[in-house]
DNA sequence: TAAATTATGGACTGAATGTTCCATAATCAA
DNA sequence: TTGATTATGGAACATTCAGTCCATAATTTA
């Protein structure tokens, strides 16, 4: 068994909390404070158990990009065809308009339009997490292909570096305050770009 | 003539240099300490002359916009089509790929997602300056369909939209380090996407 | 020259920042 | 029960934050 006092938080729990946190605020804007109060720990909990605030959030956006990720394959699974599967995505986007949600966008393309690529361990871990969404629209497009939807002579890379523009497009104006209708429309373009 | 003593610094050069601070930081990371050094004048002289940082960067940020449009009107006009000109801009956009310009983004997309709309006066001015972003699109599609390079069956407003989705998401790729020929690539999926 | 007016430099404030430290609490192994 | 080990609460730290204040400098008007 395992030595010592047992810890008095759910790890997990914890974590998703601080997920929460750095999307609502982003990385810089999230303060210790906010964090300790998101996640109901102590300090001394927290330093102990995460490091420093660094190192938790690339905790944070690790887990945020698998639980993506797996979300994302999951759909992709039960959907009829790869086609169908982006324009519900699109769909799915559209009709979280004018939400809570869709004010938060995405944490990924937030990292990523905050950090740029300076360099830095967090900056590094946005871009990294860009391209782990690009890879994952490669094999949709692929899939596409296969399937006859998307024409075998589009670019797989640069369909599914198209596809990670739109996202990241539609999520910040979706976090401008665009309608669900205007966001509708817009998904026929982006279809349209595709095929 | 003015009374008092003359201002010993510039207010526009000033102005300019704290749109680069908030450029290459965001609104909530750049520090009146970064402001004060980029700006080159004394703490009294900034609280005297700009009030206090939120509204520097009402300031800072509707003077990047104004010059951001006085540009691309500009540009608009010495093309010779709205489309040549929307596959000029592209363009330029790839072959600023890995370069420090591509490094910052777009100040506008930038506070956008940093800022969401909570309703703040900050968030606000960004909502604001991307629909103005989109509103300049939208003369630019229309021109698009009188010279017959965009079908009328398109909704403007939805292609304009499509057009500042596309150039945001570009800005991000670009900032998450995309290369030039990726981006060349992906330019012709915008376009199809407009036709 | 004197009075009025505006700009500037720099000290200062209170609050918030991320992080460290230590005494204490709570568990397990012996 | 004792000793080892890990977790926790809270005080404390230096630094940075945005912003204020006041004495002084530099100018115009009278």
């Amino acid at each position: 068994m395992r030595l010592g006092r047992p810890l008095q938080h759910h790890p997990e729990t914890a974590l998703e909390a601080a997920v929460n946190a750095f999307w609502r605020s982003g990385y810089h804007h999230t303060s210790m404070r906010d964090l300790l109060e998101a996640m109901q720990l102590s300090r001394s909990s927290l330093y102990q158990a995460y490091g420093n605030k660094e190192a938790l959030f690339l905790r944070a956006l690790a887990r945020y990009r698998e639980e993506l990720l797996v979300s994302l394959n999951a759909t992709l699974a039960q959907e009829a065809s790869a086609w169908q599967f982006i324009e519900r995505l699109l769909q799915h986007m559209a009709q979280q308009a004018e939400s809570e949600q869709a004010a938060l966008g995405c944490l990924i393309f937030n990292s990523a339009t905050e950090l740029g690529n300076s360099g830095s361990t967090v900056s590094d871990a946005a871009v990294q997490s860009v391209q782990a969404i690009t890879q994952f629209f490669v094999k949709v497009i692929e899939q596409a292909q296969r399937e006859g939807s998307i024409s075998p002579e589009r670019d797989v890379q640069s369909s599914a570096y198209f596809l990670t523009l739109s996202v990241s497009g539609l999520r910040m104006l979706l976090k401008s305050g665009a309608s669900q209708r205007q966001t509708e429309q817009l998904n026929n373009n982006i279809l349209r770009g595709l095929r």
